[in-house]
DNA sequence: GCTGTTTTTGGCAGCGCTGCCAATCCTGTT
DNA sequence: AACAGGATTGGCAGCGCTGCCAAAAACAGC
């Protein structure tokens, strides 16, 4: 209130136990509530705490306290730009809040090798937990996360072997029911528009899904348009122009995403298409939006505030290894 | 690679000391390349460090060393569920990243109280500074932020005074500007469509600012609709419906951002009404699908991924004191 | 070969806190 | 009034690391 402390020295649980006229023990006691004080001495440390301004320094405690910190969790996302990602931080923070733990937040641009230095970068605070994206990792990521002595769950994807603990659903799942629905409403010319799969390895998942259930009745493909860049209605918008140069006899389009998806809706509107008259579509995440369209979009809605919040669960109690979300079918009006 | 440590006691500096036959102080200056080692202690250390697997503690480290921590930013954002603030997150993480500085995050919920709680929580891990959202706080998170040591930034709002350091743009002006577009395009009969205003006082200085030239051009706002709940397109399409049920004469609306604006969109493609014939849509923060829509939407662009960089820059360097980045007003076809 | 640097090195205190333990203070009893 | 048994308390080592300092080693000049 009164202008910056002097820098150099905060006050630390020392001072508190000098003013109080206490131990240092008992201070400790009392700011953690753990171990018998009398009230008298709860009282006369809470009044030096308030009066010095206190602010316990979680380094030290967590550097004195058994294993780790305990008290913050590493998490690595592949981007902030995809909703998805803040909403499963949003579960996450929402869950872990209530824990007292903090997460550190990594941003790996998908590249596997910025993930493995993020992660060492985050085990160096000593973590309780690390928290990933997706299952495929360099082998030094795996390494690490093994060697680190902490929980390591694995979010978002369920389809394949994970390093400890794995929350989400099964990708390839969501690509072939996707395919089914399609195919029962009796599409039969659909093509694929998405963003870079090299870097989304979930996006390849969905369409390897995707196309084994087109299989399964005897379809296949007709058509696929892979953007670079992130995915964002832009890009969704110029690829299904550019598909239906392509292939004009298209009837449906599977696109990578919602955003994506959007993106053609306009493209549609734009061109004075009928949707899902002269051309169906179909997303994926559920966001917000899709319900609010005019046509609400057909797409698949994910869990992900809830994997986010299970994943904070793992960290907590120690939940099952494994966490299958599964996700819904949302038929809409588009496909 | 061989399975898990027995846990309790990870691998130490001590340890790689032991095993690299150097002294711990050696190891520390070349772990950090700090001080000077011949190049036959560099490699040492190196071969212990990757045989046993080291990882600092940075606990330790930032204990032991100088004043604070300095490797982790403390960040506090009202909400994850509006893309401003992953956006902003985004532009953060990037510019931090590269100087080696973590962010923990902490989600307010809008609430002024938890936002104090959080400043707390986050000040305990000693971080190098705190960056909070807007220029209204409790005068609890003021004291604590000032007396914290820490280099404070308040991003995005610079309508008012602010603790120490201060990024992004004024909201007010954002409103005036977009107030005056609107009357220099001809309309007359203008509502606003928003969300909590209590809540986002950001809103509600681009709702003051944008009133204060209504009035300048001798016009005041024909209706006006607040949603409670948070911002999304679901409400901008509801609200839109509401609003001219209430007041069929209306020929523009302002929204409180873009994802209400969509829906407002979306609410008239339901509707059949011709935009901007009928019905004029004005949005904030020119988000990706905005330029996508079949008429872009008229909005305004701000420098969101650029005031985390430079809310990082102010971190890192110690740069001016107060940032106005400014915003850019999009005219596109709705308005 | 010997002194006067300069570079490289290891020991050790201490960062702020917690855990352990022994000391002290209470109770209620005999 | 003396005493057992529990509640409460303070001292101090030590968590893993860095900064400081003095010792040791390497190099320089004569």
């Amino acid at each position: 209130m009164d202008g910056f402390q002097p820098p150099g020295r905060l006050v630390t649980l020392t001072d508190v136990a000098r003013e109080a006229g206490v131990g240092e023990s008992t201070v400790s006691r009392v700011l953690r509530n753990h171990g018998s004080y009398s009230k008298r001495a709860g009282e006369r440390v809470a009044e030096a705490v308030a009066r010095l301004g206190y602010v316990p320094n979680r380094l030290a405690g967590s550097l004195a306290g058994p294993g780790a910190s305990a008290q913050l969790a590493g998490v690595i996302v592949p981007s902030l730009a995809n909703v998805v990602f803040p909403d499963l931080l949003r579960g996450l923070t929402g869950a872990l809040d209530a824990a007292g733990i903090r997460c550190v937040i990594g941003v790996s641009d998908y590249d596997p090798d910025r993930e493995e230095a993020l992660a060492a970068a985050l085990l160096s605070w000593r973590p309780a937990a690390l928290l990933l994206t997706g299952l495929e990792h360099n082998p030094g990521t795996v390494a690490l996360a093994k060697a680190g002595g902490v929980r390591v769950v694995e979010m978002i994807d369920t389809d394949g072997a994970g390093i400890d603990a794995v929350v989400g659903f099964s990708n390839r799942a969501v690509g072939a029911a996707s395919a089914r629905h399609l195919v029962a409403r009796g599409y039969r010319r659909i093509a694929y528009l998405g963003h870079d799969l090299q870097v989304d390895l979930r996006a390849a998942k969905r369409l390897a899904g995707f196309e084994a259930a087109l299989g399964e009745a005897g379809l296949s493909l007709q058509g696929q348009e892979i953007r670079s860049g992130p995915s964002s209605p832009g890009s969704g918008r110029a690829g299904l122009e550019a598909l239906l140069a392509r292939h004009p006899d298209l009837d449906a389009v599977y696109f990578s995403n919602d955003d994506m998806a959007l993106g053609g809706y306009f493209a549609c509107l734009a061109a004075g298409l009928s949707v899902p008259g002269r051309i169906a579509l179909f997303g994926f995440n559920g966001l917000d939006f899709a319900a609010a369209m005019p046509q609400p979009l057909s797409t698949v809605r994910t869990p992900r505030l809830e994997i986010g919040r299970q994943a904070a669960a793992c960290l907590i109690g120690e939940g099952p290894k494994t966490i299958d979300l599964g996700f819904e079918l949302i038929e809409g009006a588009t496909a």
